[in-house]
DNA sequence: GCTCGATTTAACCATTCGGTTAACAATAGA
DNA sequence: TCTATTGTTAACCGAATGGTTAAATCGAGC
């Protein structure tokens, strides 16, 4: 035999599973997925799922990490850098519009997920950074409140939380995809509007944000 | 008989079933909820359920049309009126986030409602105003556009979409509840300090906002 | 071509779930 | 008190669901 050790998959077929898993999950959450669904997505047997993994719930998990680990780490590597906050801002602000323009429906998605289950919020730290979610907010912190505290004494912005900095930034970035469904309903967009209207933000929204907190 | 037409169930049952379903649904989702967990929370028998409501997706409409009518009508109303932009703002902020810190669930159940099944966006407004999503939206734009138009006139705001100020104002607003979880766990916030952490975004997020509008 | 492990499948199983039924309880009008 | 209507329940049902199993198929190495 070749196999070198325990497991030795067929990995195009797990990739197979998984990707079939990810589009039904995506749409109908973990507990409104029917494996039977994702099965006849992948083009496969029912049983072989539970062969790659071992039941509904793991492939649930590995979806889950995957979409975490898509989306979080980029913008938290620009949040934790020692760029200028001014150059954080723009750089999250593309990073984050242009990777949920690739995968509108994550942030839905994930938000679903760790909303019905409290586990989630820590598979997604987890996933996304391979540390407890403490330990990455402490640190993100820290290197905000600094730089924060540096651009007000030197006069060049005013006082704010780190912690608003942060949340203000990712809702404006987040939330339009998260709620996409129901402004699209809402201001009449399609989803080429849609997207326009994303890429038009990516221009503007750092200037509103920036303005928003410079003196 | 003192019925006067079809329907005179007992209210009081009625409320109860609607309440625990309010409670399970909202902690599970509507695909992951079960009757059987509502009807123990309700204190009553199964049968129950299906005698005031007649399934599980009505009931589960019932609970949602409430959930998006306690949001939805005060804030669009404040939106839609006459009151200056400046004064919205404020108002919109403020009334969202007393109303958010009393049901801090509902954004993400919402949302992920709307996102598993595209027929709650709907529901949702419907709910919420009696119109269709494109009469709302139409309204809603023409009125902020206007008043933008004017203040941009005067000289008193710089050029913004009306799309882009309803949705910044509102992803500040509710993001941070629909995340809510993900944004405590991160910045270590417990129950407590979250409270504390909206309450003072009453204060600054208008004046943040306004900022970024202003010339 | 044969062997043997890895992969894949069809058929099956136990449980769970939403929903139904038929009977029982309570209540008010006559 | 009798009766009719409404409210409530225990028991049940069929379908769907996640998961298991045993057999079939495939493919590399001899």
């Amino acid at each position: 035999m070749v196999k070198s050790s325990g497991q030795n998959r067929d990995k195009a077929t797990e990739q197979r599973i998984l990707d079939a898993a990810h589009t039904v999950f995506i749409r109908s959450g973990t507990s409104g997925a029917r494996t039977q669904q994702i099965a006849e997505e992948a083009g496969v047997n029912k049983a072989l799922l539970h062969y790659y993994f071992r039941s509904k719930d793991q492939l649930a998990r590995a979806v889950f990490r995957r979409a975490a680990a898509e989306l979080f780490p980029a913008v938290m590597q620009v949040l934790a850098s020692d760029a200028q906050l001014e150059e954080k801002v723009r750089r999250v602000v593309d990073i984050e519009l242009s990777q949920l323009l690739k995968h509108p429906y994550l942030p839905g998605y994930i938000l679903s997920e760790i909303n019905h289950d409290p586990e989630r919020v820590l598979q997604f730290f987890e996933a996304a950074a391979g540390l407890r979610p403490e330990k990455i907010g402490a640190r993100l912190l820290a290197t905000i409140r600094s730089q924060i505290k540096a651009e007000v004494e030197a006069g060049k912005m005013l006082p704010i939380a780190a912690e608003d900095f942060i949340v203000n930034l990712l809702s404006l970035c987040i939330f339009p995809f998260a709620a996409r469904t129901m402004f699209s309903a809402l201001l009449g967009q399609d989803e080429k509007q849609f997207r326009r209207f994303i890429e038009h933000r990516r221009n503007d929204l750092p200037d509103f944000f920036m303005r928003g907190i410079r003196p």
